[in-house]
RNA sequence: GCAGGGAUAGUGAAGCGGUCAAACACGGCUGACUGUAAAUCAGCUCCCAUCGGGUUCGGGGGUUCAAAUCCCUCUCCCUGCA
């Protein structure tokens, strides 16, 4: 397999020199906002259009550093709430920073633990899902219910720690400290991460304060710039979010104040399904600048999410699905998903996607891992894990290729023909 | 041989006259996972069916309006004493 990513140890420890870090855009797909490019990073470069591997608590789970990198993985992003909780971002500090405290010695990402408001929130026991899909019901409402993690105020978000219960309080101004001492690459601003079903009312009222956390965010962010820079320490990226639902008028308004703030990139927030792409997410592109990279943040879950993102100017992406739904026996293929522990698969000794050239493909059956699966042996999360991330890295690597080629819409349509049986209509 | 205890759905195990097709756990089947609260969660799991119906609690026979539950008996298992 192509080994695309440029690995990072010779590489010249690189300082804010220019506005947007170092994101030079190298294709630009015709009639489209589709785009490939090269992210410059103190750990070495990313490829774009890429999928960033999730680590939420600084490991991938089930992988070591080693297997991620067998499956290309360019970059890893953790998470300043999980890592503030455990082991705390003083150690991971005193570590040498993320990326060496895990010894990945690569480009890291952090999310700011805005994302938790609403997991933790409005989301907690009731599931992301349940809360972005159903329609009517408490979990559609999204109301505050009493046993949540997460409270949310003007000026920041009081959390009971979901591990032992203390109380925690996040601000713009925390998270953005916590950011500096975990010390990834790229720190994603505070925000607030509405529900998809929450009232126009209150997404006027949430948008509102996350531009005044995203303003807060940078002031801190650069104070924080200026200590390291006084202390000889190099230049870590900030990425203002932009929010504003499915309101076109918010989404384009919330992409003009965030890139007044003179951020280094852009994660695009708030998005739940296929659908909002075209929508939501364009009308957001539309208002950024062209040359500043942009996230999707947490989309991909649905493969289409990938061809749509990239086609409307995403760079880069990240999504757990991949892994989480690997530890749970759901196998991503070329035709579709299949559940690894069904019935079927016990005596199926051939690969879990034959086209696949993942460790797992080139040397297990089904049977096995179904087995596996069956014995609750640990191996089965690796090889699921291993070949979900490959499959998910790879496909966004074969995107990308399609933008530089001027392919990228017959790649499109029948890749996806061929993984949903039908043509695909977002 | 005598005395006592026990046999409950795939497994273990509650239940000890009606609210019992029978708790619970495991096993089995299926589904769901989106900036990770997650090696997790949800549903189903005697038979047929949409409501609903039909057979169950070691076998057989009783008592009762009503029995997994009470009585008799048989079979098998355990514990003492011989």
């Amino acid at each position: 397999m192509p080994q695309n990513h440029i690995m990072t140890k010779d590489k010249q420890i690189t300082t804010k020199d220019t506005p947007n870090y170092g994101f030079d855009i190298t294709h630009k797909l015709p009639n489209s906002l589709a785009r490939a490019g090269v992210l410059h990073t103190p750990h070495g470069d990313i490829q774009t259009p890429v999928f960033i591997v999730g680590g939420t608590k600084a490991t991938v789970k089930t992988l070591t550093n080693d297997q991620v990198r067998s499956i290309n993985g360019q970059a890893i992003l953790a998470n300043t709430y999980h890592l503030m909780l455990r082991p705390g971002a003083d150690i991971v500090e005193q570590g040498g920073g993320l990326a060496k405290f895990m010894n990945w010695n690569g480009p890291t990402f952090t999310d700011s633990g805005g994302f938790q408001v609403f997991s933790l929130g409005v989301a907690y026991k009731k599931g992301i899902n349940a809360v972005a899909n159903s329609e009517q019901g408490d979990a559609g409402k999204a109301k505050a219910s009493s046993d949540q993690l997460a409270k949310i105020d003007e000026f920041g978000v009081n959390f009971r720690s979901h591990i032992d219960g203390s109380a925690l309080r996040m601000t713009p101004e925390s998270s953005m400290r916590l950011q500096w001492q975990i010390g990834a690459d790229v720190h994603m601003a505070f925000d607030e991460c509405p529900s998809p079903l929450a009232e126009e009312s209150y997404i006027r009222e949430s948008l509102a304060r996350t531009h005044e956390w995203a303003r807060l965010s940078k002031i801190e962010h650069d104070k924080i710039w200026q200590e390291h820079q006084q202390a000889g320490k190099p230049y870590q990226a900030l990425w203002g979010v932009v929010q504003g639902a499915r309101i076109e008028e918010l989404r384009r308004e919330s992409a003009r104040f965030i890139s007044d703030l003179d951020v280094d990139g852009f994660g695009i927030g708030g998005i739940f399904e296929p659908a909002e792409i075209p929508t939501a997410v364009n009308w957001a592109v539309q208002e950024l600048p062209e040359d500043k990279p942009k996230h999707l943040l947490g989309m991909g879950n649905q493969i289409s999410d990938l061809f749509l993102g990239v086609e409307y100017g995403i760079d880069t992406f990240d999504c757990i699905a991949f892994t989480r739904q690997g530890r749970n026996g759901s196998c991503y293929t070329a035709t579709g998903r299949i559940n690894i522990k069904n019935t079927q698969f016990k005596t199926d000794f051939t690969p879990l996607d034959p086209e696949c050239a993942c460790y797992t493909c080139q040397n297990h059956t089904k049977a096995y891992i179904n087995h596996l699966f069956k014995a609750d042996e640990l191996l089965a999360l690796t090889l699921n894990s291993l070949h979900n991330e490959f499959f998910v890295v790879n496909l966004v690597d074969r995107i990308r290729q399609s933008v530089i080629d001027g392919t990228f819409y017959d790649f499109k349509a029948s890749y996806l023909e061929r993984y949903f049986k039908k043509p695909f209509n977002p």
